[in-house]
DNA sequence: TTCTTAAATAAGAACATTCCTAATTAAACG
DNA sequence: CGTTTAATTAGGAATGTTCTTATTTAAGAA
């Protein structure tokens, strides 16, 4: 996904264009991993150097709304990352060590739980799903030192 | 699961038994849904008028790492809900309105999680899986209001 | 019981996140 | 282009949560 798709959308949504925003997804599209809302506030602040951290929570809040981003709860220590998606919806291996994600081809909703939040007559807004844990490299780094 | 039984694990396992850390045992076998941190704290001011939040986050902690509590992570908002649980293990429906959480006979990670992360080498430590939206009754009184 | 020590505590600093408010500004329209 | 308006912004206050540190204390050993 392009920078100007984006904004297209945003547009069409009734979104303004403001450059803070324009940086967000342009710092977005550039990520080739997830990143921290730490990440980008250091990031944008060259260009912007008073742009608050609300603008960022703010706008990555949109995108994700959107579809646009996806948002991935690093319960605790570090905090949330945020990664571009044009693919619908999907989940993550997170490592504990690293911070680094894998995605996951695989979304619980679609198997059961759906049909268990509609049995208790429960209006489903959304989920979250994320597996914790070290990945192979962190895994590895660990053995190797000592 | 009573008060007496929770003490001794945390004992076998090495931890002391204080006042405060009793205390936050019997709020959690008493109380008939989930409590929040701040639930908790309230409660517990009344005995140990001092008390800082921080014991509750520390102590509840050590109780979730045993597997004697269930931690609800309500993303934003309010806080966190801890809920003791004698059954190994399980998730919830989370009512974004009212903050109550219905229990879930499901867990993705018996299905295929498990093996997509072994899949990729993925040293498993746990995960996180909710669903969050409105229950039957908070639906209700959205209609009846307007 | 007294001593020792590792664990737990309170308090507050530090950080992540959300909320509030007043000022700014993009976009639509004249 | 100038005006209007609703969205966006920066900033800081307000929460939720974690971390640090100095002090207290439970539990085991002498």
């Amino acid at each position: 996904m392009e920078t100007e798709q984006v904004l297209n959308l945003l547009k069409a949504k009734g979104y303004k264009c403001t450059p803070q925003r324009r940086a967000v997804v342009e710092a977005l599209v550039r990520a080739e991993h997830p990143l921290s809302v730490k990440d980008l506030v250091d990031e944008l602040r060259e260009l912007f150097p008073d742009m608050s951290a609300d603008t960022v929570y703010r706008n990555v809040k949109v995108l994700s709304d959107l579809g646009v981003v996806n948002l991935i709860h690093n319960q605790g220590k570090e905090g949330a990352r945020f990664e571009l998606d044009g693919r619908p919806h999907h989940h993550h291996l997170v490592c504990v060590a690293c911070g680094k994600s894998v995605c996951l081809p695989y979304c619980p909703m679609e198997e059961k739980a759906e049909a268990l939040a509609k049995q208790e007559d429960f209006k489903v807004l959304g989920h979250t799903f994320e597996i914790f844990g070290h990945c192979r490299e962190c895994q590895n780094n660990k053995e190797g030192t000592s």
